[in-house]
DNA sequence: GCTTGTCTTTGATTTATATCAAAAATCACA
DNA sequence: TGTGATTTTTGATATAAATCAAAGACAAGC
């Protein structure tokens, strides 16, 4: 009984392009691994060697300029697949933010994985596709929205992709990551990144004092907000 | 005879996953067009029925939100490939900049190629890589750099990208697109752009009137500016 | 070769967000 | 449970880039 056939996560992931017989292979290709907080998963620039599939938590993926500014490129969460590059060294770098799992697969074992299950490629070019997709949606709100409007555009996101509804509480959106992290993400400071969040709570659009939790109250004007219609 | 065995940009697109022998059936999967400046390639929204290999010219490549604001997110050229995308519709539009040629695929023949032909599944992952990593590179400019930073890092990347050595000088910069679609690059405004690269001129980095070219006179500087080193 | 419209540049002013500063809340650990 | 460190929030001020405005340069068509 090895690791792969009683994965919960298996079908949120690549690796339900492999079919159950062959999973073994799946499993003595990679290895798991449990990461604190905080852990450097990638460096930037160093030579890209191996792969994470993520099975728990959540992943902060980033670049940076010499002189310390940060950009993050996107969080990775469960089911995201980490580390590809036509380089040999890895273009950005790659953080946990809270308790993590992931898989990790060398260089050979994917490679050979690759060559042997057209299907795992197949997989692996529709997620690329879509977080190239994602990379383009952020690109927007980068270059053209305002702190208002990525503050809201990110608790959205937030909400449908991750429904935490495990509390009970409806519409309860997890942040997990710091503020300083959602201002690098969303191309702010964290004093903005606050007062923002401050003032979506004075609007009533969202409630909950819990620093890492928010719940959104309307998720019409929150939505309204988020694509840019108005300023309520 | 037919056009992709004489195509003389096979090799630097997706193309080249096809061998000599079975070229006829990509020519056969696939219909050359020839299109004048602002055509509309892809409606943003739009159903996702074809698939585009670009041969010469360059395409611009954005999202918009409802009030107008755009942002585009790549300009892509000769032996690009766009149209990829795992929902049915197109997230993002397309638009000739100057007179642009491509290969138009429909998705039951794309699709078909993709099945008969792994190496090319193979390429066209190695492509949508690259273009992300190229789309984080852009998520760091658009949310951390200056507006000298952001205009120092476009020029050096079409100086390195695109070498048009054609006219005998040296490190010239075509600039084929107008001041609007560099600021919707750069999540600048038109004014803020031009201001720039006059001061670039004024400070000796670049030089050249021609509104649609300018010359590098010391890529070291340049180099430098880009990657946030300094203010020189 | 002139005229008309578009694109680009330059200048003056405003503004959204950054920066600087400090208080409040939360967390970690003894 | 208390204490220091860290994170978050709030406030005051500064600033880079946007906006508003107009002049210059260029391109296309007659």
């Amino acid at each position: 009984m090895h690791r792969c056939l009683v994965c919960e996560i298996r079908d949120q992931s690549v690796c339900r392009a492999i079919d159950d017989e062959d999973l073994v292979v799946l499993a003595k290709s990679s290895k798991q691994l449990s990461l604190p907080p905080n852990t450097t998963l990638i460096e930037e620039g160093s030579a890209a060697t191996a792969f994470f599939n993520v099975t728990a938590g959540t992943v902060k993926l980033f670049k940076s300029l010499p002189d310390g500014r940060r950009q993050i490129t996107g969080f990775a969460d469960v089911g995201h697949f980490l580390g590809l590059t036509n380089a040999g060294t890895y273009s950005f770098g790659a953080e946990t933010v809270d308790t993590v799992q992931v898989c990790r697969f060398m260089r050979p074992q994917l490679e050979t994985l690759l060559a042997d299950y057209p299907q795992f490629e197949r997989r692996l070019l529709a997620e690329v596709t879509d977080e190239l997709a994602e990379a383009q949606e952020q690109m927007l709100l980068l270059g053209r929205k305002t702190a208002r409007e990525r503050v809201a555009s990110f608790l959205l996101a937030r909400m449908i992709h991750r429904p935490c509804q495990t509390t009970g509480e409806e519409n309860r959106v997890s942040l997990p990551m710091t503020r300083v992290d959602i201002a690098d993400y969303l191309g702010l400071t964290i004093e903005t990144v606050s007062r923002t969040i401050s003032a979506l709570r004075r609007d009533h659009i969202i409630t909950g004092t819990d620093h890492h939790g928010i719940r959104v109250l309307s998720p019409s004007r929150l939505r309204g907000l988020a694509s840019g219609q108005e300023n309520a």
